[in-house]
DNA sequence: AAAGCTAGTATTGTCGACAATCTTTAATTT
DNA sequence: AAATTAAAGATTGTCGACAATACTAGCTTT
């Protein structure tokens, strides 16, 4: 899927901007672009066929990101993760995505739950299909975690990890492309975080949602460990 | 403090759009600027003797923040933060704070401990000496906040609290203007989470800084609901 | 008189050009 | 030959002007 050469104008109402951040982001995000490249603004302007104003914008967007990091009068680099960040960042998502889990298992609708489990039966069919179960452990997992915070009706804290977190995220997964075996294991865990949804259990639903990503932090420690 | 007519150039290695931003951030956060008044590009271009192009990038680092709002081809406003979100944003500080204190314990070195400790004594001096406390509650509580998340050591969570979140705090003491009484248990809940972390008890840490940042919480919900 | 439409005004969005800074390359010196 | 310096090239930072969109005021119409 290649960028297109020009930005079309007018399609919708969304602004330069906003099209050419996602299309950059995206880019950055499955690693078209490099880890630790030089975002050129004039190589990207001519890319994109718009001017370098709206570009800058775009590029500080994806700086408040954290996918690029700028320099002044130097330019911008594609941000390269390394192991402490990650770590950093699990540790980050322990502790808000804990909290999502427990306020998801207060404010949550009861359809919207029952979306929920619906969900996991779909990714358990996956799993069964396709027993190396790769989507899973890619966006599929992911969807889950974008749902439960979703479901914390705290639009902040969807803002902080949705449209930040899990773009760093995503990024890191297509960097080191660790699948490993946890597929299996982690539906599981999934399954636990729901059980507690459903029994409308906040606590619980807490722990479990902290067990979830603290044993993928371990898991992941142990395999950088390994190299 | 009036803001300066003009932005000194080359007086140090900042760029414009640094300056200018922590200008109006400044003037936002201190209520110089209403909330929800709009902010004008060529107003503040001459305000502050700029042209328009960097103070783009400085309104989009304030969005970024959260500071203010923007909408396509209309502009931006100041935020004005409903109860919800003030709501929203202690639920995120207790889960995030809460990680930050349980790392603190962790990972802060004995002399960073030390100074930590000395800093809570200061702040006990401060107490008798001014019985309405009235400068701790404000900053001073935010300067405790500050060290236990430097004390982290967490790059990453430093930058979300103490560059994003703490100004929206900052912002909404001002706006809300609630100092109460809670000064002095607030000042004996800070002792019980230096204790923790001199005694090197992660779980504790936590435990006695989430306990602190819901009780905080709960007194605003308690104020708000007076009205 | 109230509602809807139209023209005018102001503001935001975008662009191309100039200035300041950094990086690179080549020449010079030790 | 290695290191330092200087100049050339390229890139980022900044500016003023034009285009597109939204708000405002006045007019027309029912």
């Amino acid at each position: 899927m290649s960028p297109p050469s020009s930005i079309a104008p007018g399609t919708d109402n969304s602004t330069i901007p906003d099209r050419v951040f996602s299309l950059i982001k995206e880019a950055i995000v499955e690693g078209d672009i490099a880890a630790g490249s030089k975002i050129s603004e004039p190589e990207l302007a001519r890319t994109y066929g718009i001017s370098r104003g709206p570009l800058r914008e775009a590029i500080g967007r994806l700086e408040a990101c954290g996918l690029v990091v700028r320099r002044a009068n130097v330019g911008a680099r594609v941000v390269t993760l390394s192991s402490n960040q990650l770590i950093e960042i699990f540790h980050i998502r322990e502790a808000l995505e804990g909290m999502a889990a427990r306020l998801a298992a207060q404010n949550m609708g009861d359809e919207e739950i029952a979306n929920l489990r619906e969900l996991l039966g779909q990714h358990g069919e996956q799993i069964e299909r396709d027993s190396e179960h790769a989507y899973f452990q890619r966006e599929g997992d992911l969807d889950f975690h974008y749902r439960i915070v979703q479901g914390s009706h705290n639009a902040h804290m969807f803002e902080l990890l949705c449209n930040d977190l899990y773009h760093l995220v995503r990024l890191y997964r297509y960097q080191f492309g660790m699948s490993s075996k946890r597929g299996q294991r982690a539906f599981v865990e999934h399954g636990h975080i729901v059980d507690a949804i459903e029994r409308r259990d906040p606590e619980m639903a807490e722990l479990m949602m902290r067990a979830h990503i603290r044993a993928s932090r371990e898991n992941v420690e142990r395999l950088l460990k390994k190299r």
